[in-house]
RNA sequence: GCCGGUGUAGCUUAGUGGUAAAGCACCACUUUCGUAAAGUGGGGAGCGACGGUUCGAUCCCGUCCACCGGCUCCA
């Protein structure tokens, strides 16, 4: 947990009191309604309820919101006390919810203590506004959802209602109006928009097809990928989509990982063949190919690999959750010796891409393992210890952030995932990165050494660009559709004024080699074709019309709006030449 | 997978128990324009799929599919 300033406690004490507040409208308006827990969160609060059969939506907000404004007029300070689990048996014995939280706070020898700011009992641990009337105004409730009882998809699944609420009415407006925002640069709007991507509900869910534009995206990463990648000793491999079942076996993969693996393909007879959901077998195969030296590690092969993962049907979104993937990946196979160094090596490449790329809000996530559910773990004691040292070890070396997550860890040891904000707030899980003391072993992956003994290489997982799926659909938004010029689909257009330009649009074309740029040789006026290219954030619009053709120039004009005046062609082949991601 | 919502031309949306409307896009013609939308005309959907109710369903009911907001999961 991060600590709170005292700013953000106060926050999180309106919110929570707000989310008091909700429930006791709730409870009000639908009489056998119960609520569970209603805590704050990062941008407002929730609350749960069990509506029995009664069935709300969204339309029901703006009436909840009304009886949430008349009944904050009735409370006051919220008077917190202990009482006996006893007395919290008799209070909230209409509330099974309640309930079964005092039994285990009781068990627990938990102090119980009730709240009431008005005519609304609660069970709380307190944390609250002292001044509702006047804290709790600027409130609004945004969805509905539902959500588990207690997170556990076991238990009944409650109806959850988000709101948000803040000090003060300007501040509650901007957090509505960055909502609008993160609505416009949602990756799925501006991917239909700027024809980059679609799914089709014939090929099946999860399943991106790449249109050209943003095809030309997805190369242009994966040739600069590849370029760095050479230049930090690299080597680029190619490895096939399907395997036999055998290899997953080996690496522990299957039977127990089995519902996230499309089902297996039964081609000759007893032999089964599934689509890889992830590329390091098929490295690790390579590294056993032949007899391994010392001398040759690390040993840093890559791919840009096809992967396919059966998730969820309810847990597919746009670009970000898919089913098939193209994961920028590579393993690196060194020695124990090596481990730190080299990883320190794959968290600065991370920062070298997140740098020129711009993205300056990330952190690193350290997934450990639940102590509570040791069974979901391979692997001994000592390997896991030893990875966590190594892996904290080269994270001290570099100065990122980083945040412990429990229950985040592979089942065959710790990792580091790359959190990367995009602008409109919100968060992705970018890149996973490993130390693996664990998968040498099982795949009896060795080198020779110095002293001509055999040893068991450590691998280094890591994956700086995640995949061209999820890191594309984060770039959208991060850029909100306006691409830097190397990445850009279009990076130029020619506007010819009147269809008289058209013959000089062209010549002017020819001398954009190199370039990707088009010319808007359509019957339209000149200030269409400027909206047009403007929407479609090219991010250069070469305008020719007579003056221009006169003097042999183009009048240059940028998405941002400015126009830069005529220039001659020499002048923008030196501003495209300078647009290259790390120039 | 689970809870709730949605599904009408390429896109954005309107609408009705009696075989569907508009804007943008597209096509044609006119216009030849100086930095964010010229004008006129035209073609295009049988209303996600399948069943049921009904004299008749895009509209009502059921099942399925997909999508959206979440939850759970996430190698």
């Amino acid at each position: 947990m991060t600590t709170l300033s005292p700013d953000n406690q106060n926050l999180n004490n309106i919110r929570h009191s707000c989310a008091h507040l909700l429930a006791a409208a709730v409870l009000e308006l639908f009489p056998g309604a119960q609520n569970a827990i209603g805590p704050a969160i990062e941008n407002g609060f929730y609350q749960d309820f069990d509506f029995g059969a009664v069935r709300i939506s969204e339309e029901d907000l703006p009436e909840i919101e009304k009886k949430m404004q008349d009944l904050l007029q009735t409370w006051g300070p919220f008077a917190t006390k202990e009482v006996s689990v006893e007395q919290a048996r008799k209070d909230f014995a209409w509330n099974k919810y309640k309930l079964e939280l005092i039994e285990e706070f009781g068990k627990e020898g938990k102090k119980i203590t009730e709240n009431n700011p008005g005519n609304f009992l609660d069970l709380c641990k307190g944390g609250h506004s002292e001044n509702p009337k006047e804290e709790l105004k600027y409130f609004k409730l945004l969805s509905v959802a539902g959500a588990y009882w207690r997170g556990s998809e076991k238990n009944k699944m409650l109806t959850r209602i988000y709101g948000t609420c803040f000090p003060t009415q300007s501040q509650l407006d901007e957090y509505l109006k960055m909502l609008e925002e993160a609505k416009k640069r949602d990756h799925r709007k501006l991917g239909q928009e700027l024809e980059l991507f679609t799914i089709s509900e014939e090929i099946g869910p999860g399943l991106i097809l790449w249109l050209p534009k943003g095809n030309i995206i997805k190369e242009e990463l994966e040739k600069w990928a590849k370029e760095t990648e050479n230049k930090w000793d690299y080597q680029q491999v190619t490895t096939p989509h399907i395997t036999k079942s055998g290899l997953f076996y080996t690496s522990g993969h299957l039977p127990y990982y089995k519902t996230d693996m499309y089902p297996p393909m039964k081609l000759e007879e007893g032999e089964e063949y599934f689509l890889k959901p992830m590329n390091c077998p098929f490295h690790h195969m390579i590294f056993k190919y032949k007899p391994r030296s010392y001398k040759e590690l690390p040993l840093r092969l890559a791919e840009y690999g096809s992967v396919y993962r059966y998730e969820a049907s309810g847990e597919l979104f746009g670009l970000m959750r898919v089913r098939g993937m193209i994961q920028n990946d590579s393993h690196i196979y060194c020695s124990g010796d090596q481990a730190v160094d080299e990883f320190v090596k794959v968290m600065k490449l991370h920062e070298y891409y997140y740098q020129a790329l711009g993205i300056k809000e990330y952190h690193l996530e350290l997934g450990l393992r639940d102590p509570k559910k040791q069974d979901k773990y391979h692997g001994d004691e000592k390997m896991w210890v030893l990875a966590e040292k190594l892996m904290r070890e080269a994270v001290a070396k570099t100065k990122i952030k980083m945040v412990e997550s429990v229950g985040s860890a592979a089942f065959y040891g710790p990792k580091i995932d790359f959190i990367i904000r995009s602008s409109v707030g919100r968060e992705f899980a970018i890149s996973t990165n490993q130390v693996d003391l664990y998968m040498g072993g099982r795949f009896n992956l060795k080198y020779t050494d110095q002293n001509g003994k055999d040893q068991i290489p450590v691998i280094i997982h890591r994956a700086p660009l995640g995949s061209h799926e999820r890191f594309i659909g984060f770039l959208i938004e991060h850029f909100g559709g306006a691409f830097p010029v190397w990445l850009a689909p279009v990076q130029a257009i020619i506007i010819p004024i009147t269809e008289r330009n058209n013959e000089y649009a062209k010549k002017v074309m020819d001398e954009l080699v190199g370039i990707r740029a088009e010319i808007d040789s359509r019957g339209e006026t000149m200030q269409a074709k400027i909206r047009d290219a403007q929407l479609q954030k090219v991010p250069y619009m070469l305008i020719v019309g007579d003056r221009e053709e006169k003097e042999n120039k183009v009048a240059l004009r940028t998405r941002e709006g400015v126009d830069m005046g005529a220039i001659n062609m020499l002048e923008f082949l030196k501003i495209m030449r300078e647009a290259a991601p790390t120039g």
